[in-house]
DNA sequence: GTCTATATCCAGATAGAC
DNA sequence: GTCTATCTGGATATAGAC
């Protein structure tokens, strides 16, 4: 919350605003389908407010994509240091709430030509999946060490896998414009990781 | 090849031409990134040839999508096909030579609201996918039959698995403008499913 | 800070000549 | 079948008044 006025529950600001309607439209269309128009009719701005607080399309996105890149770290870090074993709090990260057929936001970039081809805009994507992994990688070592998962389990590959499952996920889901793909390879991955656990450190695989 | 002049060598025909470049250009930028302007200037053809082979661009685009979808089901029935045990035959297609920074042309299409908007231009995109995970399914339980996989394996969640991690593997490596992290996606999962054959029957995970 | 006016270029398509 | 001309509207931005 970095603006004062909503802070006292009153209408979030112009740039703050600007900001939201821009990760809302980048979610829902992608960088080359949002329009500086476009933005500024759902944030309710003027045009001559917008190019005073942004240089253009690509800074503003900047910042949304920054801002929803936060936010997804956030909520990941929250399933990640959860309670219970290494299985158990992956489990609760490919299982949390999700609404599925809008997809990922930030997965959605790595489809933009525009986006992946700027370092300035590639950069927020690339370092939040980058943290991914690693805060994966680490939570499925710390298993290891407590003698929860098998010794001769990859921790950085087994992050990667469990990464693109949920990425690709997204992609079969709307494929069939149902959850259904998704749901399954999560299963179909946690069922695999199951299996790698020490009887008894893993909450029951509910299939 | 439907065409007869190309059969005699000689420079594909008008449609053909135009099929191509929107195979090419959806496969860069999208649909909505992609301008009908661009689709000819890249065939080499005047505006009116193309509105005389196709209605407009959604038209075009259903006949490139198809086109892509038919060539990528040949490519995994090769490998999913080919010798081996199941493992084998899922490694080969996890495996298989991939231009991993392009990305996968029929998977980008599902991040396209345009596309997966209109059920006309979803439907080979589904029906990929579709066809895809059944395949896989399929290979899955023919080696559990065979006493090669073990039989606590679920074939279906563990197929769309497979597809989601090449998906999500795609995404992570193209945030990361770097191939590893699908590699390490493919190794992590091919490793988990290694765990699930009868000793003997699987060919040495490299690792 | 915000507004309106203006400008340039491209998207996507139609019309009708050849 | 292919060509050029033409059209409407939107994308993206700048200019300058208020």
């Amino acid at each position: 919350m970095s603006s004062t006025q909503e802070q006292q529950d009153r209408r979030p600001d112009t740039r703050e605003r600007l900001v939201r309607s821009t990760q809302e439209l980048l979610w829902e269309r992608g960088y080359v389908g949002t329009s500086p128009k476009a933005i500024l009719e759902r944030a309710e701005v003027g045009q001559g407010s917008m190019y005073h607080h942004f240089a253009g399309k690509s800074d503003l996105a900047l910042a949304a994509i920054r801002r929803t890149a936060e936010g997804m770290r956030e909520t990941a870090e929250q399933c990640l240091s959860g309670p219970g074993t290494a299985y158990d709090r992956v489990a609760a990260y490919l299982q949390r709430e999700r609404r599925v057929l809008r997809g990922c936001p930030i997965g959605r970039m790595t489809q933009d030509r525009d986006v992946v081809k700027d370092p300035e805009l590639r950069r927020p994507v690339d370092e939040m999946f980058r943290w991914l992994q690693s805060r994966i990688t680490e939570v499925l070592a710390e298993g290891q060490r407590r003698g929860e998962l098998a010794a001769g389990l990859d921790p950085a590959a087994t992050a990667a896998a469990v990464a693109a499952v949920v990425q690709g996920g997204y992609v079969l889901a709307r494929a069939a414009d149902d959850t259904a793909p998704f749901d399954a390879a999560v299963q179909g991955l946690l069922t695999l990781l199951a299996a790698q656990a020490t009887p008894g450190t893993t909450t029951a695989n509910d299939r």
